[in-house]
RNA sequence: GCCGGAGUGGUGAAAUUGGUAGACACGUCGGAUUCAAAAUCCGAUGCGGUAAAACGCGUGCCGGUUCGAGUCCGGCCUCCGGUACCA
């Protein structure tokens, strides 16, 4: 920890350059303002987060929550898409699990945008657009899907109060993809059809609350013959399904029960019968483009990042609304744009929203409006990492010479929490911080150790749920390092862990053991051995030392699995003490291992480490001694123990000669008296011989 | 719903590349030490079985691949994380 490189989000400081930053991002067109939906508590007056609606209802008012579209910011994260996906392959000391998922969040896939005419305008459509990954289920649509907030359907319901009923309804709708994509499907046919652009036939055009305006075109094509949400909404509403795909027996699917939605050849497609997947796409995407319906494109589930919150608590926009309803970004000179600390919180709303004065901005001469709401705080975790470089720079928002010194971070640790949002937004500022020239890498941090999640009761220890657990009675009543040993021999780090106490006793116990071992024996760690001459049970001691170096390392560096780093201390610790040296050179055997017990613990027990490291005779900082080293010579075995199963089940072990071949462990496994037993009267019709490992007579 | 992960003794867990399931601990039980206790040390401890062995069963459930499956494949169940305004 080097705390001279502390640094506080919330302090204008830091702030300043993140606001000159998002001015930036805007002069070179990657940030924009557009509606965006949120949910609006009308007897609070206020914006809630998604975590504040609970079935439905604000959680202080509990007011029933609407649907509400404001004018929001937003970055350009989708214009990044394509790098933020393929960087991904090269980040190989990412976990799997967070790299696929950050996959899965970008989507991209490949389909085509099409569209079906309408016979006459509305809203100033003569055509409905829609994306499909599945053009060769074209022929299956029965019918076409808007969202609620599509123009069209706002244009008919002015003239036809059923529709604007379930319009209003739609607004009831939580904003959130968990609750959308779980809610009843609900519909409404809007009595308009459109014609289909290779057959012309007439679909009906609904209305359909899980239509995501945000998304795509806002309209979606329908085949409930092949798609799982198609085909449950077709039969609430007793809408036709047309088979258009064969199953594997080249008949056409059976979907009396289900959905098919398998690959399979086309089917009842008049000229596109009897193609495959790929080559119906193909098709069907070739004719489309040639009567101009149609086009194969390239699209991601990925959706800009919007960050505008309609908070107090935050670092304010660096925007001004002009009283010609354009914006101008507040210029360089004049930030930052800072946040009042001197407000009266008189309700539930942002005190700088009810606050003219504040809003107040003069600019050349013109009255303007400063930008009332703040930023998501994930903006400023996004670059924290680079600040952390150089946090006394008052030239720039980076010092590019320190940040490349440093970046990209060597080890990052986080909660698995993070996997998508966090480290995704993080990932996509360091491009655009690449792309400002303030650094030269592309990704933020060369390797990840996500972290898995304490839980207190079944759920997420947080601040937000309010079950945390200090550690600081534990850490006084058993001691910093007997609270860090402890936790880390619990689990795996990635692992999810619910907490409990029990264990603690043990760690400290260890502890205790291994501070007596070593002021018992209390052997210089300068003493060395002298490997020529050791009886078998020193030489098996000194194994043990070096095997267990080996695999701490190993565990530390590598698996960064602590636990079964400390597991290995503490069996080396045991042998260590039962062992009784005959002589100094023996002695000195459990010096060696004692020595390199301490150093690989310093990083685990500093403090008892420490201590330990000056008693038997350590230079300096023990943080700083060397690591223990490996001897080879010491790994050697002649002898190795070798399992005997027949059919699979251990019948035999036995001590072989490290040197034996194949054809001798087969015959001394064949000996085995118990092995004898289980073949007797049988035929062996294989033997299997792993060298080190086992031996396997298959018999029967 | 969708995406990702997990499920192994009484408990936390280990088994790293398909090769001995349960290392290392906690707890429990028994013993030593002690006037007694704490602390410490020694031993036992998956379930069944046995005088002790042998042996049988056993890694969420059902099925499959393999000489061999906790590990791979298919289908389920449960729990955890994320699901774009919790951060």
């Amino acid at each position: 920890f080097d705390w001279s490189r502390e640094l506080a989000t919330c302090t204008p400081e830091y702030y300043r350059w993140e606001q000159w930053f998002f001015t930036r991002l805007y002069e070179k067109g990657l940030v924009y303002k557009k509606m965006a939906t949120v949910n609006w508590d009308p007897i609070d007056q206020t914006v809630l987060a998604n975590e504040q609606v609970i079935d439905g209802r604000g959680w202080r008012s509990g007011a029933l929550v609407e649907r509400r579209e404001i004018p929001q910011w937003f970055l350009r994260i989708t214009e990044y898409a394509e790098e933020l996906l393929s960087s991904l392959d090269d980040l190989d000391a990412w976990p799997d699990a967070v790299r696929t998922m950050q996959r899965n969040w970008i989507g991209k896939s490949r389909g085509v945008e099409l569209s079906f005419g309408l016979a006459e305008a509305v809203a100033g459509f003569d055509e409905i657009e829609v994306y499909t990954t599945r053009p060769d289920t074209l022929f299956g649509v029965t019918y076409l899907s808007l969202a609620a907030e599509h123009p069209i359907s706002l244009e008919l319901a002015e003239s036809n109060a059923v529709l604007a009923a379930f319009i209003d309804e739609c607004k009831q709708n939580s904003v959130a993809e968990a609750d959308m994509a779980q809610a009843e499907k609900l519909g409404i046919d809007t009595g308009l059809r459109a014609s289909h652009p290779l057959t012309g036939d007439l679909v009906p055009v609904w209305i359909a609350n899980y239509v995501l305006m945000d998304y795509g075109s806002g309209a979606v094509m329908a085949v409930p013959a092949h798609d799982e949400r198609d085909y449950q909404f077709a039969k609430a509403y007793e809408l036709p399904m047309r088979v258009v795909i064969c199953d594997k027996n080249d008949q056409p699917a059976d979907v009396s029960t289900d959905a098919f939605t398998a690959y399979g050849k086309t089917t009842g497609s008049g000229d596109f019968d009897g193609l495959e997947y790929e080559s119906a796409f193909t098709a069907i995407a070739d004719a489309l483009k040639k009567l101009d319906r149609g086009r194969v494109t390239t699209q991601y589930r990925l959706r800009d990042w919007g960050v505008s919150r309609q908070r107090y608590w935050g670092t304010p926009i660096p925007m001004l609304n002009l009283p010609d309803g354009s914006e101008l970004p507040i210029p360089a000179d004049r930030l930052p744009s800072l946040l009042p600390e001197d407000v009266v919180m008189d309700g539930v709303a942002s005190p700088i929203k009810s606050d003219p004065e504040w809003s107040r901005f003069e600019f050349e001469g013109n009255e303007c409006e400063r930008e009332t709401d703040t930023f998501d705080t994930f903006m400023q975790s996004s670059w924290y990492y680079a600040r952390f470089t150089c946090v006394d720079y008052k030239e720039g928002m980076l010092d590019p010479q320190r940040a490349n010194y440093w970046l990209p971070v060597d080890q990052y640790v986080g909660g698995i929490e993070h996997a998508i949002l966090h480290l995704l937004y993080a990932r996509f500022f360091h491009k655009l911080m690449r792309d400002e020239g303030l650094v030269s890498s592309d990704e933020p941090f060369a390797r990840l150790l996500t972290q898995g999640m304490v839980l207190k009761d079944g759920a997420k220890m947080s601040k937000s749920k309010g079950n945390t657990v200090d550690p600081q009675s534990l850490i006084d009543s058993h001691g910093a390092d007997t609270v860090r040993l402890f936790s880390l021999f619990a689990a795996p780090p990635d692992q999810s862990l619910e907490w409990s106490e029990d264990g603690v006793e043990g760690a400290l116990r260890f502890i205790k053991r291994l501070w007596r071992l070593v002021l018992e024996n209390r052997i210089e760690s300068a003493v060395t051995v002298d490997p020529s001459s050791l009886q078998s049970g020193a030489r098996d001691l000194r194994r043990k030392v070096h095997e267990t170096i080996r695999k701490v390392s190993d565990d530390m560096e590598r698996r960064q699995t602590f636990n079964t780093a400390i597991a290995a201390v503490m069996e080396l610790c045991n042998e260590l003490a039962r062992f009784e040296p005959s002589d100094d050179n023996e002695r000195a055997i459990v010096g060696e291992g004692l020595s390199a017990v301490v150093r690989m613990l310093v990083p685990i027990v500093p403090h008892v480490c420490h201590h330990l490291w000056r008693a038997i005779g350590g230079e300096g900082d023990s943080t700083y001694a060397t690591w223990p080293r490996v001897d080879e010579s010491a790994l050697v075995r002649d002898s190795l123990e070798i399992v005997v199963q027949v059919n699979g089940k251990v019948r035999a072990r036995m001590e072989v000669a490290a040197s034996a071949d194949k054809a001798e462990l087969e015959s001394a496994a064949r000996a085995q008296d118990n092995v004898q037993r289980f073949i007797a009267g049988k035929a062996i019709r294989k033997v299997i011989v792993v060298p080190g490992k086992l031996v396997n007579i298959v018999a029967s």
